[in-house]
Order: C-alpha cells, then structure tokens, then sequence
DNA sequence: GTGGCTGCAAACCATTTGCACAAAT
DNA sequence: ATTTGTGCAAATGGTTTGCAGCCAC
C-alpha cells in the first residue's frame, strides 16, 4: 500500500478540522481498515485485527471511532441482514457509495464501484420529487463461483 | 381492505404446503401486516397493534411467525440502519423487492415498486457473473415535502 | 487545568431460546 | 400419541454509556 500513508495524513486532517485528533487507537483502526480494504469486518472482528497494532486498545473505543469515522462520511456502515454492523472505508472522490454482491451459497460478499445508478436516481428525482443524497443497494444472488460449481454437480 | 380476506387465505395456503398452521396468532399478524402495509414496522410495534386482536399474543410469537413468513418469502425483512428489523409484506406477484426512499430530515420511508432495475442486473449478470436473485435498494435524501420547506424558508 | 480521549465494566435493548403447557390431527 | 405452536422468562450478543483516569496543548 503506497497510498497509505497520504490516506491516513488526509484523514488525519479532517479530523482535526472537526476539532478531533489523530490518535494511535484512531490511527490504527484507520490503518487496518485500510489493510483490510473490501473485507467488510464488523466492529469485533476489527477488534481482533486491530489489537495486534494496538494491543491495548477497547473495544468502545473501535465504536466510538467508527461512529466518527462514519460521521465524517470516512466509512460507511452497511449491514448485510445478519444483525451485525460492518464497515465500510468511502473511497476518495466517491460521490457514492459502493454496491454489494452477496452470494446466499457461500455468503461472500463482492464490491461494485461503477455507479450503475444515475438513471434510477434520475427517475427517483422526477418522478418522487425526491432529492438522493446517497444510496445502499446490494444485490443476492449466486456469485460466478457458485454458478460453475453447480454447473459440474450438474453434469455428474 | 377488499382484497385482504383472500390474501389471508392464500398466505393460509402457503403455510399448510409448508406444513404449518395458520393459528390465530398468526392470522392476526399478517392482518396487521397487510392493514399497515407501507408502514415498515417493527417487531415491537406489530407486537402494540396485534394486542388489539389477540391480547394474549407474547412477543416472541411475533418474531417466530416473522421468521416464518419470512422463511416462506411473505415478508422481507429490511433494515434502515437502526438496529431494528421492519417487516414489508411481498407484493402479490411482484418478482423482486421494491425500493425504499428514506428521507434524512424527517426520517419518512416512502416506497418505489417499479423495478428500475432491470438494466443494472444485466450488468452485473454479465460482467460479474452474478446471477441476481433478489436486491435491496433505498435511497437517503430529501423527500419533496421537506424540499418544498427548505425552499419556503430560504424565501423569508 | 480544561477538553477531548481511553479502558473497563455495567447497562441496554432487540432478538432468540428453553421449557412446560396447549391445540390439532 | 405425536407434532406443531404458544407464552413466559431467561439468556444472548452486538452496541452504548458512565465514569475515573489520562494525555496534550
């Protein structure tokens, strides 16, 4: 990862606009959301990851960071249907947010960057005279995986 | 509700392929289902109105015969990012679930049953080789009554 | 020394589960 | 009789909160 460290810096500076610092606890949470990039880890399994760096470190004071990070549109929340919360770094320059692939046979879950949405949101604007700031869509289904899988099972 | 005394029977039916019973319990639920179908309510909230048919109903009934309808693709479970599940009755013959609008001033959940999807699903279909199965798609932004507010208050 | 930040433990709260009893076939 | 369903209360588990101490400016 090149990128990391201007990443973090750029965060980093957000931060304190809204009057907030960079500390280790933050830093390494930033860090191993980065290393972990398409993951989708929930709050304990960050927990887990992040104490190798930080081995002191709480798990509210993860929440409390992410519930930061989220609010400073740093990372997203996303919740696939089991109750638990995952999280999601945005991606620089993204207007919005990414999609969901999620396999209901081996429960993977892959990302879409394109944004694949505009036309609907047009219809959504004209239509509903509603005005979209964001959007959270997740598509289930078989991934291509799966599909070959099955395919050979088939031909048995 | 004209419709809602077949579309009780006919969930009845679907229960008993399945090998289940349409108990009172759960005639009450799905009554209460279709008379606030646009609602998006909760567990707890289906839990204070189906009181009013059948007081001696325990809560985690409730949450069984979701699980069940659930199960039998009756009802989706959706999520808006409070940790509370809502419950939207399937529309008869409708193929995939419809969109949701959320309104991030005043927190309204409008609902979107044209597909708009068709397109994006070929897309993913084709190069991902994501067989889509079913979605999940709400818009945050600005409902057109809290756009027209905004628009009375910038006037003054 | 004031304000934000942290770790810990306790609290919270939506949901699930175990169990003994009831209803239906 | 066996299976399915129910209400209640207790357990679960992810998340939040209260608090005393810590750190940086």
């Amino acid at each position: 990862m090149v990128f990391q460290k201007e990443r973090i810096t750029e965060i980093g500076k957000k931060l304190h606009q809204a009057g907030m610092k960079l500390t280790p606890q933050r830093r390494a949470t930033v860090n191993t959301l980065l290393k972990y990039q398409t993951k989708h880890l929930s709050a304990e399994e960050l927990f887990t990851l992040i104490k190798r760096e930080e081995p002191e470190i709480g798990l509210a004071t993860i929440y409390r960071t992410l519930d930061l990070l989220a609010e400073l549109r740093i990372v997203d929340r996303v919740t696939f249907g089991d109750g638990v919360a995952r999280y999601d770094l945005r991606h620089e320059n993204q207007q919005h947010f990414h999609h969901h692939l999620l396999c209901s046979v081996c429960g993977k879950v892959e990302e879409v960057h394109e944004d694949l949405l505009t036309e609907v949101e047009e219809v959504v604007m004209h239509k509903y005279g509603f005005k979209v700031q964001d959007h959270r869509l997740t598509f289930h289904g078989i991934c291509s995986t799966c599909r070959q899988k099955e395919r050979c099972l088939e031909q048995e």
